[in-house]
DNA sequence: CTGTTAGCGCGTTCAC
DNA sequence: GTGAACGCGCTAACAG
C-alpha cells in the first residue's frame, strides 16, 4: 500500500495525501478529513525508506556498544536512546562484537543505513580500525565518542577522568592507613590503561609497593581468582582497588572464603557504582564514573552536532568515590 | 556519492556498477576491477534505502524489548541478533518501553521502517494495544513472541512454562520439609501471573497455607522489603519463592541481617538463573527458564517464517530447578 | 558483456 | 486548493 492507493481511493492526487501526511498547510478540511480516514482505514503507515531517500535524511541515529549484556553500556544507551525519542530520532542500537574488525564493520553497516549520527559507548572503540571506517564512511556525519577520544576533526568526545578517579582511590586508602593497595584490573581497555596508569602514579607518588595483577575473566569468578593469585603472591596485601565492580564482587566473596575480614583485613573499592557494587553482600565501595552525567552530556552534543555539523566538544567528567561497606 | 558518481569515473553505467555491487556473474574482469577501485577510492557505500525500495526488502528485523537495561531480555536479545547478524540480517533494537501505548508505537515505527520480522522479547508485550497494531500495522510480516502469545494466525511463540516451573519449586522444598511456602512477586505480569497460578496450584495440593506478597520495586531494595512485610504477616515461614532473582538477592540479604540461617530457617528459590543469582551471597537456587534455548528456538523459528511467510510455531520449553546454597 | 529504460514510494517544485 | 512531472539512489528487464 502506498500513497497512490490512497489517492486513489480518496479520489485526489498523491501529492495531496502527501500534504497531509505532513502536516501541510493550505489543505481543505474536507479533503484533508478525507484523506486520513482512507489512511485510518486502510491502517496505510509511510515508508521512512522512500521518504529518507528523498529527503535525505532518515531521522536515524545508530548507537553502537561492544556487548550490548555489559550492564554499564546498556545503561548509557538506554540514556541516550531516550533523550533521542524524545525529540523525534529513532535510535538504533547494534551490538558491535568484540573484535576490531567487527566494530569497523558496524559502522560501515550504519553508514550504509545513513544514520544522521553515530554514538560510539566504551573505550574499546578506540582504534585504528573504527577510527579509519569512520574517517572514509561517516567523515560527513557528527560521531560522539562516550568513553573515548579519537584524533578526528568531527568527533566529540564525553570521557570519565579515570587516571584521576583511581588516584583518588588510592588517596583515600593511603589517608587511612592502607599501605600495600593492590590493583586488579580486567581487559587491557584504553579505558583500563588509563585506570592502571593513575593507580601507577599514586602508588609511586607515595612510595607504596605496586601490586597489579590481571583478571582473566570480566566477571565475579574472574575476580575470585585474580584474588586468590594476589594473596598468593603478596600475602601482606591490606587494599584492593578493582577495575570493574563485578571483579570486587568476586573478590569479597572469595575473601570472606577463606576468613578474611573485610574491610577489617582488607579494604575494596570497585569501579562505575553500578547495580553489582549496591547489591553485592558486603556493600561495595566503588569509584563512580559519574554515567548518568556522561550520558547527558553525549546526548547534548549530539543534539548540538545534529543541528550544527560543525559543532565539536570534549568534554571531561570528574569521578567520585562513593564509600560503603568495604572501606 | 551515488552508483552514478561512481559510474561516470569509471567510464562506465550504474547498472554496470550496479552489477559489480551484487556480485553478479557475467561480467570483464578488467571492468569489475576497475569499478571496485573507484568504489574503494572514494570509500563508496551503498545506500540500504534505496536498495530495500526497490528489492521490497530491508533485511532488517526489528527487536523489541520494554526496558533494555533488563538483563534477562537484552540476554535474549543479544542471543537472537547475534544469530541474525550471521546469517546478513541486521538486528535492530529499540527500546519499546513500560507503557502499552509505548508499546504499541514502536511496532508502528518498525512496520514503517519495513523490517522483515519482528521480535517481542517480554510477557509485557502482550496486551491489546500491541496485539492491535500488530494486526493493523503488521499483519503481512513474520512476527516471532518470546515470552508470550498472541491470538493472530502469523504469531510464532516461543515460552517458558513458569507455571510448571513454579509447581516444581513447591514440589522441591515441600519434599525436604518445608510447609510454609510464601511467594514474592513482582510486578503484575502476565509471565508473573502464570507463576502465581503455579504455585497456587501446588500449595493447594498439599493444603498448604498461601503466602503471597507481592514487591513493589523490582530490585533488591523492593526483595528485602517484601520479605520484611513478609516476615512480618507470617513469621512462621520456611521457604521463600522469588519471580525473579534479584529480589531474592536483597531478600537473602535482610534475612541475614536480621540474623535467620539460611537455608537453615529459611529456604530461598529465585527465578531465571540469571547472573545475580550466581554472584549473590549465598549463591541462590533458581528456577531456570533456559532462556538459551529460548532464543534459540525463536532464532530457528524466525528463519524459518523469513523464508515461509506461512511458517507458524508455538514452541514451550520446560523450566528446570539449579540448586545452589539457598536451598 | 554492457547500456537504456522504467519503476520502487515518496516529497517537491511549478503550473493551473 | 490541487495535480502533473520530476528526482531521490538503486535494481531489473530488455536490448544490443
Amino acid at each position: 500500500m502506498t500513497i497512490y492507493d490512497i489517492a486513489k481511493e480518496a479520489g485526489v492526487s498523491a501529492s495531496t495525501v502527501s500534504r497531509v501526511l505532513n502536516n501541510r498547510p493550505g489543505i481543505n478540511k474536507e479533503t484533508r478529513d478525507k484523506v486520513l480516514q482512507i489512511i485510518d482505514e486502510n491502517n496505510f503507515s509511510v515508508s521512512e525508506a522512500a521518504r529518507g531517500l528523498v529527503n535525505k535524511n532518515t531521522n536515524m541515529v545508530g548507537i553502537l556498544v561492544s556487548d550490548i549484556r555489559n550492564q554499564h553500556h546498556i545503561e548509557g544507551a538506554y540514556m541516550i536512546s531516550q533523550h533521542l525519542i524524545e525529540h523525534g530520532y529513532c535510535s538504533i542500537l547494534m551490538n558491535a562484537g568484540e573484535s576490531n574488525e567487527s566494530k569497523a564493520q558496524y559502522v560501515k553497516i550504519l553508514a550504509s543505513r545513513r544514520v544522521n549520527a553515530l554514538v560510539l559507548i566504551g573505550s574499546t572503540f578506540q582504534c585504528a580500525e573504527v577510527e579509519n571506517a569512520i574517517a572514509m564512511f561517516m567523515s560527513k556525519i557528527p560521531v560522539i565518542f562516550q568513553n573515548g577520544y579519537f584524533d578526528l576533526p568531527h568527533v566529540s568526545s564525553v570521557v570519565a577522568d579515570e587516571l584521576f578517579g583511581t588516584m583518588e582511590a588510592v588517596s583515600y586508602l593511603y589517608s587511612h592507613g592502607r599501605r600495600k593497595i593492590a590493583f586488579i584490573n580486567n581487559n587491557d581497555t584504553p579505558s583500563n590503561n588509563k585506570k592502571i596508569k593513575g593507580y601507577k602514579i599514586a602508588i609511586e607518588e607515595r612510595n607504596l609497593p605496586e601490586y597489579i595483577i590481571p583478571s582473566c575473566a570480566d566477571s565475579a569468578e574472574g575476580g575470585a581468582e585474580a584474588t586468590e593469585r594476589l594473596l598468593a603472591e603478596h600475602p601482606d596485601t591490606d587494599a584492593i582497588i578493582y577495575s570493574v565492580d563485578i571483579l570486587g564482587v568476586g573478590g569479597s566473596r572469595y575473601l570472606l572464603d577463606i576468613g578474611k575480614k573485610i574491610p577489617g583485613d582488607i579494604a575494596l573499592i570497585g569501579t562505575d557504582n553500578s547495580p553489582y557494587s549496591k547489591i553485592s553482600n558486603p556493600r561495595l565501595s566503588t569509584i563512580d564514573n559519574k554515567l548518568g552525567e556522561l550520558s547527558k552530556n553525549c546526548y547534548e552534543i549530539l543534539m548540538k552536532a545534529i543541528k550544527d555539523r560543525n559543532y565539536v566538544e570534549h568534554k571531561v567528567v570528574l569521578p567520585s568515590l562513593v564509600l560503603r561497606e568495604t572501606t
